[in-house]
DNA sequence: ATGATATATGAAATGATTACAAAAATAGGA
DNA sequence: TCCTATTTTTGTAATCATTTCATATATCAT
């Protein structure tokens, strides 16, 4: 996702979503992020510079985003869910040590699943838990 | 995981945990069926043949077969926790349709990421999700 | 058998998510 | 601009999965 925090509100409008001030904001906050946040995550950050910000709002954004399309469910944990603004198939890597989900360019195409040749296939996910590079020096 | 319904018990010792009736007979619901169901699905079905069974132990059995490494967390799907006795690495696909989860035998060996390179790896976690065969032709 | 330890149970507490109704914001037409 | 209809936001209450906790039950070693 190479999109500019101006293009937000057009990028919102092109997926049929009137861009309302906190669904620009919210949006803004994945994609400058990218930190794979939970609904709680991103409550905590924009409720400072949203006074009125509701946590429902958060939670009724996540579900229309990821209903238009523009944003996915991310599970790494249980009880967790997370999302990313990208869109294109990717995997995540989810530190166990200091909790950071990092994204991870996999050539996913080069997995040939035999046993899904007859199936619709709508979905990927690829994600692997462990330790980190910076958690592992630094110990 | 070619366990025969005999050795479960056995198989539960040789890992740290004591056989008890509703152990045994929750391990072996997950090697029988292999349908990677949640917490709900193995209550359900237990509770007629075990009357006193509580929902409690169920919980409680799942988290010890995890921490002792006899099962795993399965995750397709937003709050809902699915568990497999399988802890070999392989991977998953859920059918949107029938709602129903399949085992893929990936050889995710094949992949290699080079972003953790320097990272330690513990779990690998590969899932698809779309309409699974039957389901496409029975439309 | 006896006492100690481990396990199972059910009720209550917790925490994330959703449902719902009211308030606020926005859009379009007179 | 004002009015009305529609959409969005908000806060509270409801729901659902999971955990906590105290008690009851079962198991083990002596």
């Amino acid at each position: 996702m190479k999109l500019n925090i101006e293009e937000v509100s057009s990028y919102l409008k092109k997926h049929n979503i009137r861009p309302s001030y906190q669904r620009i904001k919210i949006f803004e906050y994945l994609i400058v992020n990218k930190n794979h946040p939970t609904i709680d995550m991103m409550y905590k950050n924009l409720a400072p510079e949203i006074p009125t910000l509701s946590k429902t709002t958060v939670y009724n954004t996540l579900n229309l985003f990821v209903e238009k399309k523009i944003a996915v469910v991310i599970l790494v944990e249980e009880n967790e869910t997370r999302y990313d603004a990208d869109t294109s198939i990717h995997g995540h890597f989810k530190c166990d040590d200091c909790g950071c989900v990092s994204d991870l360019n996999i050539g996913m195409e080069k997995l040939t699943i035999p046993e899904l040749e007859a199936f619709q296939v709508n979905e990927h996910h690829l994600y692997f838990k462990g330790v980190c590079k910076d958690c592992l020096e630094s110990r």
